[in-house]
RNA sequence: GGGCCAGUAGCUUAGGUUGGUUGGAGCACCCGGCUGAUAACCGGGAGGUCAAGAGUUCAAAUCUCUUCUGGCCCA
């Protein structure tokens, strides 16, 4: 039996009855059981870290992860949610660090390792609670009694598989190459971590003047970075640009000529020579500190490419310690790595004036310092974009280290070709941003000089002769080195540190490499080592390989989505995942991407507890393309809350409130479709076209457009269309087959578009299904399957037909309201002149014309000539090129002339002459502006090719009749304002003059047929519950309402 | 400096592939109507140099180019 909801809805309340059914029955879980033995579809949850709070943008990625797989998994797909859990890596200690009041690596040594990981281990699952919380009461349907979690022994124990494999392809080398690298976490950073953090910023940049060894001249050279200039070591100029030398300001000076046109544009200087780049190799010049005390040849001129005539002078200055062109071109020419500073980022003690100091803190001071000595030319703030640590958000520095890699080079041609494979959405970001990241990849630096991450499993004989390196890919192979190995054992540092482990070469000791690996590369892992393989599960990893869909924010295409491709391209070749999904950023009000720093991210539980998880996730899913970035703030989602998510409850709430009065029951009371209103047709069409489009966009992740119909389809069509329509038909006391035609079809609607929208609002629409379903449907809403349209039940000329005449509708409301006549008084007669192919598509929807714009009688006809009185006016612009200064006269003879007439002429005959000034000029109907007019009484208004027509006269009796309107709807609404029951009987008594007395007796059945009054009377001074005068159209009526 | 995405009413946005009547909606505002759906509904009004400029074309919000602004990414 149908009931009849509360009429307010709280979304928390029934949300959190909702969560609690699905807890109590295992809905779940059964949604994943009953598909067991269907096809798969694969998904992986990119895992989150969960020593932070989630904020929006992890509420977007986890409400489109649940939408695609609820679509996926009511279409019968078999998926698996494994939830996963990334717990390694800087971010953690960074955190364990602050808490402890650690300020550095050595702060960390001296409280001992083992404490250390294990406060990271602790820390890791500080805000799990929040973020299972937050995950649950969305609605996002994920496995977290059983994740994969990175730093579990199994997990490091398939990723140390993997490194192997790589080992064996012989991608894994130890180099020395120019990284970013964070001073204050210590470490190099991979080119994927790096672009997580850049930022723009304007500082000093700076001319400074190189003096040359054997000649009164100088060098003009251009910095951003000023400390670098204490580890100077050459000069770089292009070689086949032009260099100048000039007489500025009575000094020497050497620069570009292109770049001196520039820089020097409207001030004088005196050219005294010019060279090409070439020319100036090995040119020697005078250092500009004696800090550094290179052991090769240093400070003289060398020829480099990459010098541009983009900014600066066209001299370079290059220090390879903190510059990767810098290091490549001092390899080339062999040039000194001078390094004075330390790996904190401050001066080393030999930088007598500086040390100690943060080297870009020492910038002003190196400024001051170089103007003080002569050699500063000029200072230009200067804005562009530098790196800043991901996480801790220092400024990087470019430094030479040595590190550990993966030849990804090597592999370049498979990862395009993998690349290839995928579909991506939106589109461009595959042969764009992804794509030519992959072009131009860079060997992956893999080591981070750190504490809590995967070992890197690299063990390095200690014996001087033998050297011999092994990569361990198991922890049985570990222990078979290893001299002691314990049964209770933790893949970390220092355990793994601590080991003896035996050269299988030589038996000497071997150690360890001390780093970790960049926890990017256990993410990426995730699509095998969630599965513990190969070591066990290789069916389970085999049937959930390759993966059907990711979904993660766009910061993730270097991230995430690279570092799985990477290494299921060097481990099996293939591209991991079919379908990416990357999702737009969530933005602030105002625009601006939310961060911790600026704290201007709403507290999504604050939404969930006003406006709910349905409003929230609909929100979310229809404001924009998934792609697009998306504003969010509290009112978008309560103005989504009450347009939309009240509109179906409201709606929903009209159905079930007569339906339960009438006791409708679908098992016993459905109309046969064919046997219904074309009203219901209609919308039952309009319902399996919204299917299809539905069905249509979801295959291109064209979510926001699949939202935006079935939308329309509720507010438009279904609620202020049909609803409004059909409310008379319910309003009727017997259970007629009609009213339960009605029943009928808002049933099946219901029913439909929950499970239209159960992917969407997961929430209301199992509330709904609860109250609709009879016992042989599946016990939720999310144990169905989903709709296909049913073609059937298409009716194109039905739409057609219906959108004509709701477009008449439109037009004869308004002019109703151009000629003053309200509504509620009833005219005679309308007319629709159109076409019979048009005639035929509205002519059996009329009924519905009629009762919107209140007419007794509509009729059809080809033409206006009954109604509208077709008269001719001059066209001047006709006539004044063709008769200049003769048009006054025309015109003067046209008015002599009968108006009718001279239509009738210009028809029939073609033409007509006019005299003028005893002239004989002929016009034809071309020379005049037809102009139609209304006769009396009658109004007309046009919409596409229908032309409708009003009679305005009002009779005595129509007039009775609206009045008889006025006067019920007065009554009604002062039955709501007592807030009787619907069915509630009252007694009526008004006072009002004898003669609108005598206008209404005729209509007294009506009245007390639609107010629910057992008797009427007139009285002087009307009684009641409650009595209220009224001014109608300047009459007054007092109305008395009693029960 | 390069790449990608975007810029439409006060706000949120549709349309853009396929150029073609007067650029649609919603929110907010004003006027009127309607209502036994009170976070409603219907009609009307006001509000647009479709970021700017140029080009192609009979015709450009739509295609092309340039510029500006914002976002993201890279160097």
């Amino acid at each position: 039996m149908i009931r009849s909801p509360p009429q307010k809805y709280n979304p928390k309340k029934v949300e959190e009855k909702i969560l609690d059914f699905w807890v109590k029955n295992d809905i779940f879980k059964k949604s994943i059981e009953q598909r067991k033995t269907n096809d798969s579809y694969v998904f992986l949850e990119g895992p989150p870290t969960a020593n932070g709070m989630p904020h929006p943008g992890h509420v977007l990625t986890r409400v489109m992860k649940d939408l695609i797989l609820r679509y996926q998994a009511m279409n019968g797909y078999y998926i698996l949610r494994k939830a996963g859990w990334d717990t390694h890596g800087l971010p953690v200690e960074i955190e364990v660090e602050k808490k402890l009041g650690l300020k550095d690596k050595h702060d960390i040594e001296k409280y001992g390792l083992k404490k250390f990981n294990d406060e990271c281990k602790k820390s890791v699952f500080k805000y799990e609670n929040a973020w299972v919380e937050m995950t649950k009461r969305i609605g996002f349907w994920l496995d977290m009694d059983n994740p994969y979690i990175t730093l579990k022994n199994d997990y490091i124990e398939s990723v140390w598989w993997s490194l192997k494999q790589a080992w064996e392809k012989k991608l894994l080398y130890r180099g020395h190459k120019v990284v970013p690298y964070c001073p204050r976490c210590g470490t190099a950073l991979s080119a994927h971590e790096v672009a997580q953090g850049y930022k723009n910023v304007e500082e000093p940049s700076i001319f400074i003047k190189f003096k040359l060894k054997d000649e009164d001249a100088y060098f003009l050279a251009w910095t951003t970075t000023p400390w670098t200039l204490i580890s100077n070591v050459a000069l770089a100029v292009h070689p086949n640009a032009t260099y100048i030398k000039i007489l500025y300001h009575g000094q020497t000076l050497i620069l570009a000529e292109e770049r001196a046109a520039v820089l020097l544009k409207g001030q004088e200087y005196e050219m005294l020579d010019g060279f090409s780049g070439k020319d100036l190799e090995k040119t020697e010049y005078e250092p500009l500190f004696d800090y550094a005390k290179p052991d090769k040849k240093a400070w003289y001129v060398i020829l480099a490419d990459f010098v541009t005539m983009e900014d600066g002078t066209g001299i370079v200055h290059i220090a390879p310690a903190f510059g990767e062109d810098d290091y490549n071109v001092g390899v080339k020419y062999g040039l000194p790595v001078v390094q004075l500073v330390n790996l904190d980022g401050t001066f080393k003690d030999e930088v007598t004036l500086w040390k100690g100091q943060f080297v870009k803190d020492a910038d002003p001071s190196i400024i001051k310092h170089l103007e003080k000595e002569g050699f500063l030319e000029g200072t230009k703030e200067h804005t562009h974009e530098y790196p800043f640590c991901w996480r801790c958000d220092s400024p990087l520095l470019y430094y030479a280290m040595e590190s550990w890699f993966i030849a990804m080079s090597k592999v370049q041609k498979n990862l395009v070709d993998n690349n290839d494979q995928i579909n991506w959405y939106p589109r461009h970001i595959q042969q764009g941003r992804f794509g030519d990241f992959i072009r131009d990849v860079k060997d992956w630096a893999l080591s981070r000089n750190r504490y809590w991450g995967t070992p890197l499993p690299i063990w390095i004989c200690t014996d001087k002769k033998c050297k011999h390196q092994i990569c361990v890919g198991s922890v049985d192979e570990l222990k078979e080195l290893s001299d002691e190995f314990p049964d209770d054992y933790d893949l970390h540092k220092p355990f793994v540190d601590e080991l003896t482990v035996r050269c299988p070469k030589c038996n000497s000791k071997m150690k360890r490499e001390k780093e970790v690996i960049d926890c990017w590369y256990d993410s990426g892992s995730a699509f095998f080592a969630q599965w513990h393989y190969p070591f066990e599960n290789k069916k389970q990893f085999e049937e959930n390989f390759p993966i059907d869909f990711i979904s993660e924010a766009l910061d993730q295409t270097r991230g995430w989505f690279y570092s799985l491709l990477a290494i299921s391209t060097f481990l099996f070749e293939r591209p991991p995942y079919k379908n990416v999904l990357t999702l737009g950023l969530v933005l602030d009000k105002d625009n601006v991407k939310m961060s911790k720093s600026k704290r201007n991210y709403v507290d999504p539980t604050i939404i969930l507890d006003h406006e709910g998880a349905d409003a929230l996730r609909w929100y979310l899913l229809s404001a924009n393309a998934p792609w697009n970035s998306t504003r969010f703030y509290e009112e978008a989602v309560r103005e989504t809350l009450g347009k939309f998510i009240l509109t179906l409850w409201n709606s929903y709430n009209f159905f079930t409130t007569y339906a339960s009065l009438d006791k409708f029951d679908p098992r016993q009371d459905m109309i046969p479709i064919n046997d219904r209103q074309l009203l219901d047709k209609w919308i039952l069409s309009r319902f399996n076209r919204t299917v299809s489009e539905v069905r249509k966009y979801f295959e291109t992740f064209e979510i926001h457009k699949a939202a935006r119909v079935i939308e329309s389809f509720l507010i438009e069509d279904f609620s202020n269309w049909y609803l409004r329509r059909s409310r008379k038909r319910l309003w009727v006391e017997e259970k007629t087959d009609d009213k339960l035609a009605g029943y009928s079809t808002m049933y099946d609607v219901f029913l439909g578009l929950s499970k239209l929208l159960a992917p969407f609002v997961p929430f209301i629409t199992d509330e709904i299904y609860q109250n609709l379903r009879t016992g042989d449907m599946p016990e939720s809403i999310h144990l169905c399957d989903y709709l296909q349209p049913d073609e059937r039940h298409i009716d194109e000329n039905l739409e057609e037909g219906m959108r004509r005449v709701r477009a008449l509708v439109e037009v004869g409301r308004a002019l109703r309201s151009k000629v003053g006549i309200k509504v509620r008084y009833p005219l005679s007669s309308a007319v629709i002149v159109c076409k019979k192919d048009v005639e035929v598509l509205i002519k059996d929807l009329l009924d519905l014309l009629n009762e919107e714009i209140n007419v007794k009688h509509i009729s059809f006809e080809r033409d206006t000539g009954k109604f509208m009185t077709k008269t001719v006016k001059p066209n001047h612009s006709q006539l004044g090129p063709k008769y200049k200064a003769k048009v006054k006269g025309i015109v003067t003879a046209i008015e002599e002339l009968d108006e009718h007439g001279l239509y009738e002429d210009l028809t029939t005959k073609g033409e007509v002459a006019l005299s003028v000034v005893g002239e004989e000029i002929k016009l034809t109907i071309k020379d005049f502006k037809i102009v139609e007019t209304e006769k009396e009484h009658i109004a007309s208004t046009q919409t596409e090719d229908m032309i409708l027509l009003l009679d305005t006269t009002l009779t005595p009796e129509l007039e009775a009749e609206g009045f008889a309107r006025e006067i019920v709807r007065r009554i009604q609404s002062m039955r709501k304002e007592l807030d009787l029951d619907v069915e509630q009987q009252i007694s009526t008594s008004v006072g009002i003059s004898k003669e609108k007395q005598q206008m209404l007796k005729d209509w007294e059945d009506y009245i007390k047929g639609e107010t629910r009054s057992q008797a009427i009377t007139y009285e002087d001074k009307p009684t009641g519950k409650l009595v209220k005068t009224w001014d109608i159209d300047e009459v007054k009526a007092t109305i008395g309402v009693g029960t």
